[in-house]
Parts: structure tokens; sequence; C-alpha cells
DNA sequence: ACCCTTTGGTAATTGAGATTTTCACAAAGT
DNA sequence: ACTTTGTGAAAATCTCAATTACCAAAGGGT
């Protein structure tokens, strides 16, 4: 077993092949729909046989877990990348160029954002665990970034991390309605939205409402939000000033 | 035709089953999954034969798609009725009302976000153009509110759309991994979180970035993120002063 | 009390698509 | 040249769920 066939090594032929099936699945299932592309049509436009599909991948979902991954993944090594280069740099700048890099990571090819956040959701239990892993994976990253800018007292000490995931949120959410809007969104301005949108999450001070001259929560609300109104109930690390977020470190 | 049966009107029965129909969809789509359910599941925790089952509904796509407006509208709903209670409010305790009975409303039963936000994507190009047409109701509803708060005073005079939009897909990206977070996210936190987000989304000034010292752009970032760094490119409305956020009306 | 309409459940049909298997061929090795 | 084995196309099977058809029963009008 293991012989050299066409002037290339069976391995490497197995290869093409996987990487033939994953791009046909990625044009596919973001074009027709993941539910509505029949197996036989990516294997059709990968020019592989159903047998071999099955050598390679268990079935569609498994495409569809892999592509997701490797989207994942390669805006992650990006961000990774890119912010060792500005290992130095102040906190906020790393913050823009965190999210710079991954905009323009995931915009780059509509298809990657429609997949991730359209295409994938809510097709299975372990799809939905695989996107719980990424998000938190973000989330720890951001968070991370949040509290290195706390240190340099550019932004007020606190718990970061439901701020991080409210962003991952934010950032998903954002280039949902991006894939998707008629007339499209300029790629631009939904940078500089969601960068804005960020920057001004970590830079606020703790309690924002009680800043102009409000008292506390609105007037009549009934029943329905009666919680959600204080800023934070335990397990905060002690009162801590609005942090002058203007003079650099 | 048309007999009063059982004491109700054939009109009546019919509703009724419809209404137990959603009822079962809403459990078992939020359960077992949109995808792995099936229309005898329906039809059987329901009480309902299949038959009276395609009497109503064209299939199971239809009604989730029922299910779909019936949760945004409900939200949708309370949030008028709330804010035409604090009509004479300040624009902030407004934004804010809007905020938490929205949240309050749909966290209510974590199957409404489930179902809205996880189980009714990616399912058809109807339930996307549906999906779409909620965003712009919300969007546009939240535009209203911040320009309001611009001609107060508090927030700066700007157009306001993607910053709605993005606010949105913020609720939706957020509530997505509230539902699905593990511990439990809690409530209240959530809702502050994204008030907080709401808040300062609105009130930051136009260019945030030039803000403490940095002179624009992160230093060293390649071809991936040329785009997406300068705040706005044309169609602004002139050079509007960065709104003392602070000082009420 | 009888007939007759409407209803609900069950069972059969159909159909689509996924998975498996077969078969013929081509390319290496010998 | 001949055997061996990987490969691709297509056919066969197989599963499973949507849809329809049919029958039994129940309630109401007269």
């Amino acid at each position: 077993m293991a012989r050299t066939y066409g002037g290339v090594a069976p391995e490497q032929r197995r290869a093409d092949r996987r990487e033939r099936l994953l791009t046909a699945g990625l044009e596919l299932f973001t074009s027709t729909g993941f539910r509505h592309t029949k197996i036989t049509e990516v294997c059709a436009r990968a020019g592989v046989s159903t047998r071999n599909f099955y050598e390679e991948f268990t079935g569609k979902e498994d495409v569809l877990r892999t592509l997701h991954d490797r989207i994942n993944s390669l805006a992650l090594d990006h961000v990774t990348a890119e912010l060792d280069k500005v290992a130095g740099a102040d906190a906020m700048t790393r913050i823009a160029t965190l999210l710079d890099v991954f905009i323009a990571t995931v915009t780059a090819d509509p298809r990657m954002p429609r997949l991730t956040y359209v295409e994938a959701v809510g097709v299975s239990a372990e799809l939905e665990a695989q996107h719980q892993v990424w998000v938190d994976r973000w989330a720890n990253f951001i968070a991370a970034e949040a509290s290195r800018a706390a240190e340099h007292g550019v932004a007020p000490v606190r718990d970061y991390r439901l701020t991080a995931i409210a962003l991952v949120g934010a950032g998903t959410g954002l280039l949902r309605e991006w894939q998707a809007h008629d007339p499209p969104l300029p790629v631009e301005e939904v940078g500089g939205e969601l960068r804005a949108l960020m920057l001004a999450a970590i830079m606020r001070p703790e309690k924002i409402l009680e800043m102009p001259g409000n008292p506390g929560a609105p007037s009549g609300v009934e029943e329905a939000s009666r919680a959600g109104v204080r800023g934070e109930p335990g397990e905060r690390e002690g009162p801590v000033p609005a942090a002058d977020a203007g003079t650099g470190p």
C-alpha cells in the first residue's frame, strides 16, 4: 500500500481532494445554504467521487465544522501575528489593531462571515459547542488586552470578562448584518464602528448612568426590568477611581 | 359547514390547535433543535393530528417563521408601550428603558432568544429576509432615540444608522451567548453590560482614537487592515464639536 | 333517536437524499 | 506483458421523514 500515483504521493492526492472538497463546501454552503446543499453537489463541484468524500469526511456537517474551525483559526493567527508586531505599542493601539486585523481578515471574503455566523448556527449541538469554544478564546483575548489597558491607566480596573463576551457578540452580530445587508454596508465604516464600540466599551467609566445627573434607574419600568439596573453585584475587586482616560501611560 | 363543537366555535377550535402547535414547536425547536425535530413530534406534543397540522401550516418552517415573528413583535410591543409611559423623560433614561424592557422581555423565557438567534438562523432565504426586516425596525427605533438624545445635547449630532445596526448586532450576539453559556450568565449583568455598551456607543465623541494622544492608525499593520483605520470618509454633515456629554440639557 | 357532518388518529405512499457497493480502468511495480 | 492496487463514475440500497388517504368515532341538528 501507498504507491505514488500520477506523479504525486498518495497522501498528496488525498490532501488535494480534501482541499477541493472544502473549497466546494465553502462555496456551496454560502450560496445554496448548508441545509439545501447535497453531498453529491459538493462532490460534483470538487471533482471528487462520493466514495472519496466518505474517505475524508463523515458527512456534510464534518465539512462545515472543519471550515468553521479553519476560519476562526485563520483570524486568530492573523491577529496574534500582528499583535506580536506591535508588542510595545500602547494599549489602545493594540486594541485597535486587534480589531482592525480581525475585521480585515474575515471581511476579505464575505463567505467567511456568512459561513461562520449564519450557516454554522443552529446546525447541531457539536457545532454550537465549537462556537462556544471560539467565543471563549476570543473573549479571553479581548479581556487580556483590556486588562493591559487598565494596567496602563487608560481604562478602569475591573472585570472585563462580560464586556469581552459582549464585544464578541457585537462582532459576530455586526458581521452577520454586514454580509446580509442590502445595499451593502461599506467595510471601512463597519470596521470603524466596531472599533469605536470596542474602545468606548473598554474606556467607559464604571457607572455610566450616574455620570450626567440621573439618580439611578429609569422611572416607571414595571416587572420587566427590575433587574439589570445597578452596575454589578459582588465579586468586584473594590472601588476604583474612574481612571483618567486621556493622559497616556 | 361551521358547526359549533364541544361548546366552542370551529374557528376557536382551530385557533386552539394552532396555538398548541406553536407552543409545541417552540418547545421542541429549542430543545431538540429545529433540524432534528420531526413534524410528527410536534403534532404528538400538541395533541394535533398531522392532518390538522397541514391545515394550519405549510410545514415546519412556517411554524418557525411564525414564532420568530411573534417573539419580535412581542418585544417591540413591550418596548413601545413602556417608552410611551416615559414619553417625557430625558433621552438617556429613554434609551436605558428601551434596552431594559427589551432584555427583560426576551430573557423572561430562554427559549425565545434560543429560537430567534440560534434556531432561526441560516434556515432559509425567507427567514433571513424576515430577520433583516426586524433588524431594520429595531435599528430605526434605536437610531431615532439616539437622534433624540443628540437634539437634547447629550450625544453628538451625527448619523446613527450604523451605530444602531451595530447595537442590534451586539444585542443578538450577546443574547446568543447568554442562552448558550455554561455556567449561565446572570441576566442582570448581561442587561447592565448591554446597556452600558449602548450608552457608551451613543454618547461617545466622534473621533475616539484621537482623544488620548495617538496620531492615528496603529503602526505596522500590513495588507490586512489598510482599510478601516480612518474615522469616516465622506457624507458626514460637517464638523461637529464633540458635544459635551456630561452636563444635561 | 337517527342521520350527517366534521374531526382526529392511523396507516400507506411517496420521494429525496445519504451511504454503500460494484465495476471498469489506469498507472506502478516487476 | 502481467499483476496489483488506487481511483472515479455510477448504480443499488437504504433510511427516514413529509404528505396524503382512509376509516372510525363523536357531537349536533331535526
